[in-house]
DNA sequence: CTACCGTCTGTAGCCACTACAGACTCAACC
DNA sequence: GGTTGAGTCTGTAGTGGCTACAGACGGTAG
């Protein structure tokens, strides 16, 4: 049993679907505590494994390292504060929404340049002449 | 007569919205030719003001920047291939579609952690929770 | 002549990784 | 005991698309 717990750097980047690189990228910049080392190894029991998870997780949903480093800091306080998290949430959302609201944007207009691409019946290339059109 | 006058990068920079920085970036990059000088100053013609209104243009619908050289290229090319053009966007197109189906995950997550927040009716920080459930 | 823009080059920083190079460790197999 | 091969280590540099300086130089108005 004496270390079952216990992990090499190779098994959490397979546990957590986070490559290696990434890992120690992490631990760098302090966004994962200074793992503790078997020999010159890094070496990660439960507790990493959930931190890093929450990370990932937390990467999933477009947050930044910065606000997951808040996030962490709420989530390992004594009194984990809701208010707070929802705030960043809440912000991030916003962001997250924005973003969407480029992207359709930019869709709109791309798919009715392709679709006129398509139709045949237009002078000149209409990807190009949207391009190029003054303003 | 005003559009054949040559202007200085400011005032290139004002009219295309495009920051000074950016432009000059541009050129070191090659996305923009090596601009004319006069004397140690740049010196833009109406070509270069519509070429950088293209590349905004280009990049306000997501273009990468190679993705931006190559669609110069056809578009300064003699036979202007909308084939090629439209390989491209059609590309271009799937790919944001596909962010905004990320985006969209990550939005109906967040929206409903942050409702469940406002809710109050729950055992501990919604979000919290989330990003640390075990997978 | 001086003050004050605007412009110049060059370098370094941002984010979140990713990709090496080259050295080391360790267990397994013959 | 020797060799192989996988895994890990540190350190550095690259990605994209800018952005932000520092410090020097140019042109013009008062």
């Amino acid at each position: 049993m004496a270390t079952s717990e216990t992990i090499a750097i190779g098994e959490l980047s397979r546990r957590t679907r986070c490559n290696i690189e990434t890992i120690r990228y992490y631990e760098r910049i302090g966004l994962l505590p200074e793992a503790a080392r078997r020999g010159r190894y890094r070496s990660f029991g439960p507790a990493d494994v959930a931190r890093l998870h929450f990370v990932r997780r937390a990467r999933e949903l477009g947050f930044t390292l910065d606000e997951i480093r808040a996030l962490l800091g709420i989530a390992t306080a004594d009194d984990v504060s809701c208010d707070d998290a929802r705030e960043i949430a809440t912000l991030h959302l916003t962001q997250i929404r924005a973003r969407i609201a480029d992207l359709k944007r930019m869709e709109r207009v791309l798919a009715d340049t392709v679709r006129a691409c398509n139709s045949g019946d237009h002078f000149g290339c209409p990807l190009i002449t949207t391009l190029s059109a003054a303003r």
